[in-house]
RNA sequence: GCCCGGGUGGUGAAAUUGGUAGACACAAGGGACUUAAAAUCCCUCGGAGGCAACUCCAUGCGGGUUCAAGUCCCGCCCCGGGCACCA
């Protein structure tokens, strides 16, 4: 045994145990209860940045640390494959983008061995394996046989100059990134899977999920975004034609002054052919992006048409406008404007001459000035006659009543969720099966000619999908009818791959439909981490996927991630990891220069898991120097002998005080590691320990032991975080099998125990004196000494105590005038 | 613009339920060892004042609640994430 740390030796003896003995091999006849340990598998971009190193350092020592809490304990890895970057680099260099693909893979997985991650191995896939999105495509047509995949129109961004549709980040300031032409909304007709039918579960089950980030719970609710209002339907003039609009606010119905529809909107195209102000407008809005922040920062502008609608109640007709911020795909693609009482309607009233209406005022004495902003706070109604002197809340229900007694209007639960558009005009992704026959239209391909296989062999002429001019791709003859017919050449959105690839993990050679019973030993995930960047899309539809799967009897649990664990970001520059160019933020250099246990230990230490941070190499040193200690004691102390058994009633005070060291580190690691899911603190706390362990210099045998439990308390505490050395370290200080197979260590509570207690005292809130109170005392007697103490005599000095305050074992305030 | 986070020494951070602000590290400075360097070990290390004991100031900014506020409340500023075709 060499006394001098050398990680490559330490590091590939421990992972050459590891892989012998199968140690992270999962079954279901497992000991232990079982834990689904999961992180968000990555995209095979090239190589691992910083920001996968922490995300599966992270989820490693909690897999880890479960482990030697007796867990039965599985955690998987695979590939999120399909994607846009290796588009890209078959476009740039021609290489074909499964290639490409499968050598980035290659090369990553080669990096998660060397950090020496406790992944199953042979669970692993990628998800453009024909075997793994066959069952996607085979899902898909039993949901589209259910109704719950439809296809319409909808928005995309078009590149009138490479005649292709881009990515929302393939748009610069409006204008495509290879071609700089400025970009257009287009439609086209795309297929949808009916999200919205699952909202309101969605939504209502995210209370019960006491294990997920409340913030992440939060921004769920809000996308979701459940209201309660009403539906109005304004009959158009001249037209045999009804627009309907929904307002959460029917109680100021009686303040709308005029209407407005989106661009793409029935009325506005109506408009638009016989108007030319119109049509121009509606062009000038189709020079726009479909990105919602674009659109909620644009200059609110809208033209009138000749068009009007009458009011369901006061029959009055109301002008018909196109506003560039009424959203087709949200509700129905039309507002009704109430100027007086919604700012933005306000602004864009003023901005247009339109009138301002005052429907509601405040109650009680507060005052409103409707010629600088809307009012638009609930109050009380005026100049809404019979429902005049109605608070908001009354008024909402008179006004909805008196629609629906007109047939004019209707109570609706709206969502601001949105139906979740799959297709992607795109190659490198999952094929759409299905077949377009000239004389039957759309048609599902059969269930035994799944899976519609991706051609591999492709060359990019352009930047165009070469699906679209393949013919041994394209021709297929329609099962219908068999006459010939066309194949769908859209491949499904990535985020299809990735809301289902957990349940996968469970059973990766499953050839009954989709996954079998396995599933429902594992699922639901146990522990899932991953960057905050998902914490809505990914999260959300992964969700909805897996009510998809249980309703189609595939899965028994309602919800697939039980704790969920968000990563704050790793930046480099600024930016996160994932966006940044370079190669600063390689993690290989560090490996060969520190080894993986350095880097993971670095790598934990930097900061807590929530927690955002830019990566530096700062900690590296502190790291290595911490290992290298580690390493010296355990030598040091193994030469000099392990003492006997340990007899903790002998102890002197010094030793007593190690040993309590000892033991406080097991809690709170224990806590840190467990509940709060916080690791800097783990290894700061193993850190305190070796520091007293330094100083210790044991005198005897019994001693000795002290020094044995000490070191052997360090490294299993440590061991989740640095595997490879204390897998090394563990028979010099008499451990018996191999670290992996052991148990947490056990908390003596009687190590704990205090005899003397420091309080601080303070006189009036500040810090005056500290004290030593038996740990017996009463509070009589805290107080009688902590007034005793000379600095705190001399602030009480020749004043009145007004309060007493005795925090136990902890402080006490005296309040004086 | 909307939703969700965050802001503490020169740096990364700690402070778990409102109870000692700065644990544990990095960097820096000083010292020991060495022919020298590296490595290692020891000491100092938020700011100001003071010989010292101590005192005052300090957790983005401004208010507030409380015996006590980094922590709770109100109003701002700045930074990050998401906004439905990046993954």
């Amino acid at each position: 045994m060499n006394a001098v740390y050398h990680p490559p030796t330490v590091e590939s003896q421990a992972q050459e145990y590891w892989n012998d003995h199968e140690s992270f091999r999962a079954t279901e006849s497992g000991e232990g209860e079982k834990f689904y340990c999961l992180a968000m598998f990555p995209y095979p971009s090239g190589r691992l940045h910083m920001g996968h190193v922490r995300c599966y350092t992270l989820a490693d020592v909690i897999g880890r640390y479960h482990r030697l809490k007796g867990y039965n304990v599985m955690q998987p890895m695979g590939w999120d494959a399909f994607g846009l970057p290796a588009e890209n680099a078959a476009i740039k260099n021609g290489i074909p983008p499964a290639t490409w693909t499968k050598d980035n893979i290659a090369y990553m997985r080669g990096q998660m061995q060397r950090l020496g991650f406790g992944i199953d191995w042979s669970r692993e896939f990628a998800t453009c394996d024909p075997e793994y999105y066959h069952w996607e495509q085979w899902l898909f047509i039993k949901l589209y046989e259910k109704g719950l995949v439809y296809r319409k129109n909808a928005v995309v961004n078009w590149d009138p100059v490479d005649q292709t549709v881009l990515a929302n980040e393939q748009v610069v300031d409006g204008r495509g990134w290879r071609s700089g032409a400025v970009v257009e909304r287009r439609e086209m007709a795309q297929w949808f899977l009916k999200i919205t039918d699952y909202a309101e579960e969605l939504l209502n089950e995210l209370d019960k999920m006491t294990g997920w980030p409340e913030s992440v719970k939060s921004m769920q609710r809000n996308w979701i975004g459940q209201s309660q209002g009403v539906e109005i339907d304004f009959a158009v003039n001249g037209r045999d034609d009804v627009l309907t609009v929904f307002t959460t606010r029917p109680d100021t119905l009686l303040g709308a002054t005029y209407v407005a529809v989106a661009a793409e909107h029935p009325l506005a195209e109506a408009a638009a052919a016989v108007d030319a102000e119109v049509a121009a407008f509606v062009e000038t809005c189709k020079q726009a992006t479909t990105a919602e922040a674009d659109l909620a920062t644009m200059e609110k502008a809208g033209v009138a048409t000749a068009l009007t609608v009458k009011h369901p109640l006061t029959g009055a007709d109301l002008p018909v406008w196109v506003a560039n911020f009424v959203l087709m795909e949200y509700g129905s693609g039309a507002v009704m404007s109430v100027p007086g009482h919604d700012q933005r309607d306000w602004e864009f009233a003023r901005k247009y001459d339109i009138p301002v209406v005052q429907v509601i005022a405040p109650e009680g004495d507060d005052d409103c000035d409707l010629e600088e902003a809307a009012f638009t706070e609930p109050g009380v109604l005026v100049n809404s006659g019979e429902f005049d002197g109605l608070t908001s809340a009354a008024a909402f229900d008179g006004i909805a009543d008196a629609l629906a007694a007109k047939s004019a209007g209707r109570r609706v639960t709206n969502y601001r969720l949105r139906d979740w558009g799959v297709s992607r005009q795109r190659y490198w992704g999952c094929p759409i099966p299905m077949i377009h026959c000239e004389h039957c239209g759309v048609v599902p391909v059969p269930e035994q000619d799944l899976p519609v296989v991706l051609p591999t062999e492709v060359q990019f002429e352009g930047v165009r999908s070469p699906l679209t001019t393949m013919e041994s791709f394209l021709q297929v003859d329609c099962p219908e009818c068999g006459a010939p017919a066309r194949r769908e050449t859209d491949t499904f959105d990535t985020f299809m791959e990735s809301s289902w690839y957990y349940a996968r993990f469970a059973c990766p050679d499953a050839n009954e439909p989709m996954v079998d019973d396995r599933v429902n030993f594992w699922a639901p995930v146990n522990h899932y981490v991953g960057g905050i960047e998902h914490a809505i899309l990914h999260l959300l539809y992964a969700r909805f996927y897996f009510k998809l799967m249980r309703d189609e009897g595939l899965v028994d649990a309602d919800e697939p991630f039980t704790d969920l664990l968000m990563l704050g970001m790793v930046l480099q520059d600024g930016k996160k990891m994932s966006k940044s160019a370079g190669d600063a933020g390689d993690p290989q250099k560090l490996l060969d220069k520190y080894g993986a246990d350095t880097v993971r230990t670095a790598m934990m230490m930097a900061a807590p898991p929530h927690q955002s941070f830019e990566w530096g190499e700062a900690q590296l040193e502190g790291a290595l120097r911490f290992l290298k200690r580690l390493w010296s004691m355990v030598h040091e102390h193994a030469v000099g002998g392990l003492g006997g058994a340990l007899n903790p009633a002998a102890l002197g005070e010094t030793a007593a005080e190690v040993r309590r060291k000892t033991h406080e580190t097991i809690a709170r690691a224990d806590d840190d590691l467990g509940r709060r899911v916080q690791f800097n603190t783990v290894v700061s706390a193993v850190m305190e320990l070796t520091n007293a362990l330094s100083r210790f210099d044991p005198a005897d045998d019994n001693e000795r032991a002290v020094m044995t439990e000490g070191l052997r308390t360090a490294l299993l505490v440590i061991s989740p975080i640095a595997p490879h050395l204390t897998h090394v370290l563990w028979p010099m200080v008499g451990g018996e099998g191999a670290l992996i197979e052991q148990g947490w260590p056990e908390l003596d509570e009687s190590a704990l125990a205090q005899a003397v207690i420091e309080y601080v005292v303070q006189v009036n809130g500040k810090v005056r004196g500290k004290i030593e109170v038996p740990a017996d005392a009463e509070q009589g007697v805290v107080l009688d000494l902590a007034k005793a103490a000379d600095n705190v005599a001399r602030h009480m000095d020749g004043k009145a105590v007004v309060k007493e305050i005795v925090v136990p074992n902890k402080l006490v305030n005296i309040v004086v005038r």
